[in-house]
DNA sequence: TAGTAAACTGAACACTGTTCAGTACTTTTG
DNA sequence: CAAAAGTACTGAACAGTGTTCAGTTTACTA
């Protein structure tokens, strides 16, 4: 008698199907472009159907950031096995960049996206967000430890390079940069990112 | 026959009439929340007669934005005033941050949010716009020129400080330091604002 | 097979930005 | 001064949004 058990792996899969739908239009799209009737109609059920899987968009919203994290992580592992405390956390920031220009729509999602933010910490996709500023984090001990850094507070120290990444990722990404003419924009995060670089050093 | 002037000073008062509507329907309610027919409520129109005055509700974000960017300049115009370069770039920053959590909204529609950023660049916001970041690069030119700031081509260096504060601010504004503890989040702005000031400082 | 429970949907509600035909008022002209 | 022309304005509509819910269809149980 496993129906209950069919039962649950049924609306499992149904979640799926949304959440891959869904997924599908968002990175062509974007969320705020996607609208639920959008993603009833790919997966040919109705728009109120999805109501039963999911509380609203912003159930979606949340499933999504996770799975931008989970992406996210699987793209920067590599860094991690980098010997050389230094030499790993400017392959960190190069990866942070390629991420954020390669899925600009999960980039904006993990960290731009205007959304409830409060919502159950102990999901998933949440706790991989965790995991990536642990990442940072631990990056940063081992540097300070081997004296590649200045001595700092970890934590505001690993913040201070967070902002700045991201600072230079949405402002180009938001489209902030029409001030710079075409030939200034094209090198100014390179050249911005090998300041910042000497900027960390420990002279 | 000076109806045609009248007509014009009508014109011209009709668009700040809608602007000011807007702009305080925005200051607590936020773009995105504030529609055509909010507008249209607020100064006793119809919402049609909006659209003879704006082409669309962008033309409308965008003098929003322009207004922004006055008064952020006001907002920091003492600091010019202030001798030493060093000084005068901490006393920006600090002000950069006053005026993000003061003015979130208007932070927002300046750095933040979405919207078609190509529009005519010959506005007064948008030059309003050029001239805070050329208040930038002038303290850090002048940093560089007294040696309190290593030589580095300033226009890159303007960038780098800049993406490090709007980082840390759309980070916060966000809402996307979830992570921290309450303790912890209490003091990680000012906290890394003070180890970044040591990165900048030339020893 | 009848009855119950779960899955699903059509239609609606209250919104959104935007357009346009038509009305009301103002100015110019004969 | 009256008619014509021009301007200012609006009601209603269009196509879209997120969301809800009564009602139907389907699946499972007794």
């Amino acid at each position: 008698m496993g129906v209950k058990e069919r039962k649950e792996r049924d609306r499992v899969d149904m979640k799926e199907l949304i959440l891959n739908s869904a997924h599908q239009l968002f990175i062509d799209k974007g969320f705020d472009e996607v609208s639920i009737r959008n993603i009833a109609e790919a997966i040919e059920y109705s728009p109120a159907t999805i109501y039963l899987y999911f509380k609203d968009k912003n159930e979606i919203f949340h499933a999504l950031h996770g799975e931008a994290f989970i992406i996210f992580n699987q793209f920067v592992a590599e860094v991690f096995t980098i010997k050389d405390p230094f030499k790993r956390i400017i392959a960190l920031g190069e990866k942070y960049l390629e991420f954020a220009f390669k899925y600009p729509k999960y980039y904006t999602i993990m960290f731009i996206a205007e959304a409830p933010m409060q919502c159950d910490q102990n999901t998933e996709g949440w706790i991989e967000g965790g995991r990536a500023l642990d990442g940072l984090e631990s990056i940063v001990a081992d540097c300070i430890k081997e004296g590649k850094l200045k001595k700092q507070p970890i934590k505001p120290m690993a913040f201070t390079i967070w902002s700045y990444m991201h600072g230079m990722c949405s402002l180009a990404l938001r489209d902030r940069m029409k001030h710079y003419t075409e030939e200034e924009r094209e090198g100014m995060i390179e050249n911005s990112f090998k300041i910042f670089i000497q900027l960390l050093k420990n002279k």
